[in-house]
DNA sequence: CAGGATCCGAGCGGATACTG
DNA sequence: CAGTATCCGCTCGGATCCTG
């Protein structure tokens, strides 16, 4: 896809398209949640051991949202004591490579943006 | 960059960075605004009518914010009536490319995304 | 025209307690 | 283990009013 056509892409459809993903993935912990669940199954508690400060309530509530976008899968096993496992669908695997895009940006723009910061509160002070 | 490097990347440092994206641009209205920045200077009431819907107040703070992290100029014309002009950065303008990604997973990823939701929404009920 | 100040409601998300 | 239920504070964001 050209530049210019891209130009266009968000010009014309930006509101609804990044209003759509936003309220997807725009919240605290989804995104997070799917680049934890990357490349493996992984089991509630599990989960929650890999996100740091996330509550059983965020966690469960968000999980919930994946599962009905067809994002995640949740599958619980019939056995004592409860096991449940979680996993990436192909369509939710699809949004790891967006979301890198945005990682690397903003790993690369991070140190002069809080430097811009400084300055900005400088300037104010 | 390798598909398993980026795997490394997502996972070691995907708490910060995808954190730290989501603080800047998770918000109901930035990306938009930079969207609809991108590629031409434009006025604070001509930015408002091409953002529907969006308040004074949340168009205002948002700039500030922009302006904060260095990827908007805010340039104020000394005339009566004022005339202030907001412009995307370089930096501004990097952003762009991940959020058009982004947008376009968006655009693919919604009609079956809404299916899911209804299948899901049908099972429920 | 560009926005700051103020008020207010809704909902996101945390803490805690409880359950199959 | 894997949640659900409840309570509650806090922030986001909308509406309105006011100013240089």
């Amino acid at each position: 896809m050209s530049q210019y056509e891209k130009t266009c892409l968000i010009r014309a459809d930006a509101g609804r398209a990044i209003r759509a993903i936003l309220d997807r993935i725009g919240d605290k912990w989804t995104l997070l949640i799917v680049a934890t669940l990357h490349g493996r199954r992984m089991r509630f508690t599990e989960l929650q051991r890999h996100i740091p400060g996330i509550s059983q309530r965020m966690l469960s509530l968000n999980l919930r949202h994946l599962e009905r976008d067809g994002l995640v899968t949740r599958t619980a096993h019939a056995e004592v004591p409860p096991r449940v496992e979680y996993e990436l669908t192909e369509r939710g695997q699809t949004l790891i490579g967006p979301a890198v895009t945005l990682a690397e940006w903003a790993i690369e723009h991070n140190p002069d943006i809080a430097e811009s910061q400084q300055a900005y509160d400088a300037r104010q002070a």
